[in-house]
DNA sequence: CCCGTGATGAGACTGCGTATCAGTTATGCT
DNA sequence: AGCATAACTGATACGCAGTCTCATCACGGG
């Protein structure tokens, strides 16, 4: 719980202050395998009897957001989770299975939003591409489960 | 309020009865111009004095919604905001101004989705794209307060 | 070591969305 | 047309996410 996560530095950075609770919260974050919400994060802070309260982790969240050390998804179900990550990277494939979160760089996005800007006259000035399936060690499972041989292992997007 | 809105159609062709809350509900969602929040509609149909609970217009959006006579947005600001629209387009741009929204198809975001889905491994079920700017009415309004000559007016898109 | 200020935690509060439930109404059938 | 019934409705209660307040605390610059 001492160590200086890569959060904490960015915090440090940042110009914020490196108190105990945002430690805390540093650790618990860089410790979550997939997305996280925010009463997960207050469940397990509370499990690990450390002393942070409800509001200091949507506080903690949103300084996190604002320097790009965390990003904020919205699930299919509606949910809102974040997921830690890189700064200047900023999409996500989610497994909707494990939850687990890969980043992505642009591959062509950018090529679109120009052409839905030309086509459309509006000026398009942000974005968001979120994309949900099932990550590959949760299609061997599936395929392992199901006993069914694999179709395509590709694009099945709707639309 | 009694002319069969796009709307009313699509419920009665899913089998759903065409009850007066939501026929009311219909020609609401039909008036909106741009994204309309629940609450908003809620207060809608209270200002007109229809006799729609609030439980009603939350259960007619999710019909709404699964009959695709309806999309859900997640706005930056974390709010659920909805557009009436036509089932089959699936992405829209938002004006961050007035509200108003287009709907855009594919354009090249397909391939976009088979790149990433070739790079990760993962197989992509489903994704949501939304573009956040200023539509042409509002750049126009913004450059005549500004009385600064446009820049470019095409792409601004963060990342 | 001390002080100022930014940060914290407890708890109140708001507002979205869902569940319950008794009463109502659209619709298919006769 | 009249009826039965299942879908639907509104009122109300409830749970829960996120925000706000405020008195107290502790980080970090001096």
């Amino acid at each position: 719980m001492a160590d200086r996560t890569p959060i904490v530095t960015a915090l440090d950075l940042a110009g914020y202050r490196l108190t105990e609770p945002r430690r805390s919260l540093a650790a618990l974050i860089a410790d979550q395998k997939g997305h996280f919400t925010a009463a997960e994060l207050v469940s397990a802070a509370r499990a690990r009897h450390l002393g942070v309260g409800r509001a200091t982790v949507f506080r903690t969240l949103e300084v996190l957001e604002e320097i790009g050390a965390v990003e904020r998804l919205d699930l299919p179900s509606g949910e809102h989770a974040y997921v830690g990550c890189e700064p200047a990277h900023h999409h996500h494939v989610v497994c909707s299975d494990c939850g687990q979160t890969r980043e992505i760089d642009d591959a062509g996005l950018r090529t679109v939003v120009r052409e839905i800007s030309r086509r459309t006259g509006y000026r398009v000035d942000t974005h968001r591409l979120e994309l949900f399936g099932l990550c590959p060690v949760c299609q061997a499972a599936d395929r392992a489960a199901t006993r069914t041989p694999p179709e395509s292992g590709t694009d099945r997007s709707t639309q």
